[in-house]
RNA sequence: GAGCCAUUAGCUCAGCAGGUAGAGCACCGGACUUUUAAUCCGGGUGUCCGGGGUUCGAAUCCCCGAUGGCUCACCA
């Protein structure tokens, strides 16, 4: 990309030409069109809302030229800025001839200084009319029309920029995705956790059931893997001592791309050491009403029409009863062999070998999960999907473990976390033999995991939250792409 | 990865019983000293996604390809 236009192969268009001509004249009189810093005492939204104060008064703003609205010898044009935008007023026989025909100069697109007085016009429009202007820079390509805006989600999600200038509530989506995070940071460290990070360059991919991204260190002469999941990092420093850590950040995945998936995304981990599944629950609602508060104003939410309250406590339910309440299917107590013959009466493909843990799993998904509105947490997994959870005491064959569903999404993925090293040494050996049985998104070894725990990790609970499914409900985004500022495409090939 | 749909001017879209393209905004020229999707007069600026094919003739029909959207599959 870019490297036609660099060589100026690109043709340009009617459009384009003008605004380079313009370019020129700039020039020709002496002026730079690609201005210095600008000193700025208001912004737009300032200028408006402080206005009793600022009436008749000299202000300095700078932002884009969106519209323009001539009248021979007065015009209008409205100016962008961060905070929103604002009304120009110019007239000839204040400004002269000379910058008045500077003025008619500009382009939708260019980024001007002005330097004006308030006013209201008749029609009550709060205004500024400018004294002088300057360029600070000249826009070279047109902006989308302005009453529709830029539709091509193709372009949208490609030139992100547009489309934050032409349609001005997807910026909201990108500010209120940035209130999530820092909310979510400011309630795990109002709580004494640490916040730290830990290598996305791994030489064993772990966390995670997930085909990882290969790529290769040269001065090591060696391939690494793109993390898929941070756990095994954060556990290592439970082992260390820190007691309560979080992470935020990226993991990659190697795996489809949907309104659900980009390959890479953002999660939350955190653990807490002492705590266990129970502690990660109560958390996690609290968290996440405490976001919705914060960024709606209520834990009431509404998504694509249907409305979901966050408020605390969740409802609980294991998986095997959801799948026995969902899916009419009761598997206490059946054996591998009868439960594939349930799964396969009722029409569920499954792997060859599949014992009952997949079918449980199958099941799940096809007839639970997307029924799971939510906020409900489903609990004890079986021990073969969860190589990393702790068993739960009493029943040795699930783990302690929970993922909240919410608008038929998995949300996040917590549990009493496996500190026992020949447990977790089993679980590895298992998976290994998943992975030799071509299962590629099975876990693997990971000896120096396994000796940290030998030094002795407390009981801990862990918890890992999708952070751009939850920008999704929190923003009432049916697509990940539309939070997201550049979610991932193909190259565009001409 | 599979199926369905889409791709026409800078942008938003018409045009698709096959006769080589139109509108609004933007842009260009002109008028206009309080407009706000300003208005009025004049101007269409195009690789109809790309490549083949059918046809006297293709934006339109057929095939292949590219990109995107949705659904499904895998996953969070």
């Amino acid at each position: 990309m870019g490297e036609g236009a660099a060589e100026g192969v690109e043709e340009l268009n009617d459009q384009m030409l003008i605004r380079r001509q313009k370019l020129d004249e700039w020039r020709s009189e002496g002026i730079e069109p690609f201005g210095q810093r600008y000193d700025r005492t208001h912004t737009a939204e300032e200028i408006r809302s402080q206005f009793d104060a600022l009436e008749g008064q000299t202000v300095s703003i700078a932002g884009r030229i969106i519209a323009k609205r001539g009248h021979g010898k007065a015009s209008f044009a409205d100016l962008l800025d961060g905070s929103g935008t604002i009304q120009l007023f110019i007239k000839v026989n204040t400004v002269g001839e000379k910058l008045y025909k500077q003025y008619q100069r500009l382009d939708l697109g260019d980024i001007i200084g002005v330097q004006g007085t308030v006013f209201r016009t008749r029609m009550g429009e709060i205004s500024v009319e400018i004294q002088e202007f300057c360029m600070l820079s000249k826009a070279l390509r047109p902006l989308p029309e302005k009453w529709h805006g830029l539709k091509d989600v193709d372009l949208r999600y490609r030139m992100r920029y547009l489309d934050l200038i032409a349609n001005p509530e997807v910026k909201e989506v990108f500010i209120t995705r940035s209130k999530i995070i820092q909310g979510i940071r400011d309630f795990l460290l109002a709580r004494g956790y640490l916040e730290v990070e830990t290598p996305m360059l791994n030489v064993i991919p772990g966390g995670a059931n997930a085909r990882p991204f290969i790529t290769h260190h040269n001065a090591l002469d060696m391939d690494l893997y793109m993390r898929i999941a941070p756990e095994l990092y954060l556990k290592r420093l439970l082992v260390g001592g820190f007691e309560k850590v979080f992470e935020i950040g990226k993991n990659f995945r190697n795996e489809g791309i949907s309104t659900k998936h980009n390959p890479e995304y953002t999660m939350v981990e955190l653990y807490e050491a002492y705590g266990d599944a129970d502690t990660m629950m109560a958390l996690t609602e609290e968290l996440f009403a405490h976001l919705a508060v914060l960024v709606k104003g209520t834990t009431q939410v509404e998504f694509q029409g249907q409305i979901i309250d966050l408020a605390p406590p969740w409802p609980r339910l294991p998986m095997l009863e959801a799948i026995k309440q969902y899916a009419g299917i009761d598997l206490e107590g059946v054996s591998d062999e009868e439960a594939v013959k349930l799964a396969k009466e009722r029409g569920v493909e499954l792997p060859p070998g599949a014992g009952k843990a997949q079918v449980i799993n199958e099941l799940f998904d096809e007839f639970v999960e997307p029924e799971l509105t939510g906020p409900v947490f489903i609990t004890e997994h079986p021990v073969e999907i969860s190589p990393l959870a702790k068993r739960k005491p009493d029943k040795p064959s699930v783990t302690d473990r929970f993922e909240p569903f919410i608008v038929g999404w998995e949300m996040a993925n917590g549990f009493s976390e496996l500190n026992d090293p020949i447990d977790q040494k089993e679980r590895f050996r298992q998976q290994m033999e998943q992975r030799q049985a071509g299962d590629d998104e099975a876990h693997m070894m990971d000896e120096d995991y396994i000796v940290a725990l030998e030094h002795g990790m407390p009981p801990a609970g862990g918890l890992g939250i999708g952070i751009d499914r939850l920008v999704m409900l929190l923003t009432d985004s049916p697509s990940i792409r539309d939070v997201l500022l550049f979610p991932h495409m193909r190259p565009k090939a001409d």
